[in-house]
DNA sequence: GCGTTTATCGTCGTGATGACGAAAAACAGG
DNA sequence: CCTGTTTTTCGTCATCACGACGATAAACGC
């Protein structure tokens, strides 16, 4: 293998939740060169022997302090243009984990402390090295998976409302959706959602029936974003 | 850089094309170990200062023999199991190539002479390295992306007619589709296709229109495979 | 009890779609 | 020249999904 040129593998993840009626993005800023203070995706090297989804779920778990969160974890692309590191040839694999909201505080063991940041007051930010093309290819693959897949319960806890869920869409696409239209929706198609039996109490209004996520790992017919 | 571990990185491609009214992938025979005698998919390591996109791109003008091809390529995943290749460790950037049915032999440059092979005589013939699982993920991206992109004009020459998009669709999915709604869904999907304003002479029956692909990116609505 | 808030159920018109009929436009063969 | 065949293209109709609402149900605060 010497007569071929090297490369440094990392993964770097684009880790999206849902708070407070925010789409936000989980961020770190960086303690050393290069781009040392900049804000930069989280990430790491592949070890010598570790399996691509392991360096991910690994560097999951260490920045955001969960052995094992309930959410989703999926490889969003490659990016490996010479120059984007001005450390020598390194090739990233990307990866986009959609989380319900954390309840503990987000405190990694790495150095640098990881932070919850709005992607709507990123603005004209710059990110490190390309994470600001990786965090735009992100956000358009987590837009478009809602519309065909019940993805978008990845974002609520394992017991979740109607209500809950419409708040991610509305959040995520950035749009107004119809209560009762998307009720219909949602208890209509087959799989999206199960219902545990329960309700909801202490809130204000009438109580909401609970739900898991269903079976289905596709929405037949998509729900789809009007676009005009 | 010198403390990280040391990567090989290739990339492999998924060539898809429809000829003689089956889904053809291209394969080589690998001349050397490891997996000598087997098929494989083509590829080739990434060079020294070489983008990966640019590598894919040299990679498909190599086995197909033509320069710049009228199709479509997307990156498809990044594969890099330890073990998945007995020489060392190597990280594959896979891509996805969507080409319409080539005059031209296809004769690379390299000594493995590449060959379309119908996917659905494949059957049990494993393929060397991971390629079984690569050119399954490829095919399963082929037939999700036809339904909401005008991907399946990538099949076609620049220009068609609705009946080969048709047959795109049937050979693709391995359904059959209704000529009168398919004709009425394409022509009325905004930006889809676009008409030359000349027609088909000398074969069978009606002469028929020809398209060319148009502007649009996406299918709105999405054309839908019935799910029964 | 009453207003407020939110969840859930209905209704209605419109547009997309599946199933299918029918006409149009070429050709082959008598 | 006429007829049958093939393929394209245009219509029709019932059904279904969906957007835009109205209406009711079930909690809470006062």
């Amino acid at each position: 293998m010497a007569e071929y040129p090297p490369f440094a593998v990392t993964v770097d993840l684009v880790v999206l939740t849902v708070r407070a009626d925010e789409l936000a993005v989980l961020l770190v800023r960086r303690g050393v060169p290069p781009y040392e203070g900049a804000w930069a995706l989280p990430g790491g090297f592949v070890g010598a022997d570790e399996d691509l989804p392991d360096a991910a779920v690994r560097e999951l778990a260490e920045e955001t302090g969960l052995p094992e969160p309930a959410g989703h974890l999926e490889q969003l692309g490659t990016y490996g243009r010479p120059g984007r590191d001005p450390r020598g040839r390194v090739v990233t694999v990307a990866w986009l984990a959609l989380l319900p909201d954390l309840p503990a505080p987000v405190a990694g063991t790495d150095a640098a402390a990881a932070e919850w940041v709005p992607v709507a007051g990123l603005g004209r930010r710059r990110l490190a090295f390309d994470h600001d093309r990786i965090l735009a290819d992100g956000l358009e693959r987590a837009r478009a998976k809602l519309e065909y897949t019940p993805l978008a319960t990845a974002f609520c806890p394992a017991e979740f409302t109607v209500a809950q869920l419409r708040t991610v869409y509305e959040t995520v696409w950035g749009t107004h959706l119809d209560p009762r239209n998307f009720h219909r929706k949602v208890t209509g198609t087959p799989g999206f959602v199960t219902p545990v039996g329960r309700s909801t109490e202490g809130d204000r209004g009438r109580p909401a029936q609970l739900f898991r996520r269903g079976p289905a790992t596709l929405l037949h017919p998509p729900m789809l974003r009007q676009q005009r």
